[in-house]
DNA sequence: GCATCTTTTAGAATAGTTCTAATCTGCTTG
DNA sequence: CAAGCAGATTAGAACTATTCTAAAAGATGC
């Protein structure tokens, strides 16, 4: 018998192919219950520590990558030394704000890129992304 | 007197404000004297080696680091955890061949962005990065 | 050629991430 | 609902890329 605590989550993972383990649900949560989101496993770590559940930092970085492969986060690479993970997998864009590391999201709708060369040969179109770097 | 071999890195370096070592005029060499290259501070250390000129891996980094700030060179981020430097320094986008790591820049002539948005407030627009992902 | 300020260097240090091997937990089965 | 097993978690070691440190070497101005 279940909680009731976070159906949701324990449901989206299995969904994902994950097994709904405390750690995992914890982090969803976090990550998903609010809006989209930026965080780098170091931020996510520490949040997912403030609720009293103890995850470690492995488990983390474990669990980006598997979120990631399983399509329920997107990794946003920006600056050497960092990764991102968007909570926002559909068709967007970022600013980045140099040198704070600030990332915000638009949307793609808008957005038109024309005139791209079709990839090298013998490979295939896998995404496209737009950075848009800004400073103060 | 000047031995003649490379007069114009050299003053290539001067102009940029930067003394002209032995070192930073052999890195300079390497990266310049051809067409446009897309390297990685161990690639360009392997290769620098390889001219006979003893160079530390340090003395790379540092160069890198001021060529790019001196504006001789573009910082692309592609991948997490390694940073590549392109010699091309005009405006253009990047294929980035996942997952080997090639990087092959393309013209931003024929490309046209239309209807990005307005960066967010109390900041200026630095530069617009376009990366195309692709995979075999 | 000397003095000075910059650069280079080897190696240590740091940052971010992944790996290892032991322990634990969620899930299935009887 | 106990047992068993595969998969997950963990602390800490290991690893990779990069930067720092302090000492030695080199470039420049006089």
């Amino acid at each position: 018998m279940m909680s009731g605590n976070s159906p949701d989550f324990t449901e989206r993972l299995r969904a994902a192919g994950l097994r709904p383990t405390r750690q995992r649900v914890a982090l969803a949560r976090v990550l998903f219950e609010g809006g989209h989101r930026h965080v780098t496993a170091e931020s996510l770590h520490a949040e997912v520590k403030a609720t009293r559940m103890p995850v470690s930092l492995a488990t983390v970085y474990n669990a980006l990558n598997q979120f990631r492969d399983a399509g329920l986060l997107r990794e946003v690479v920006v600056a050497p030394g960092r990764s991102y993970f968007d909570t926002n997998t559909g068709h967007h864009h970022h600013f980045y704000v140099e040198p704070d590391g600030e990332l915000h999201d638009f949307p793609s709708d808008k957005v038109t890129i024309a005139g791209l060369p079709s990839p090298p040969k013998g490979t295939r179109l896998s995404r496209v992304d737009v950075i848009v770097r800004v400073h103060r």
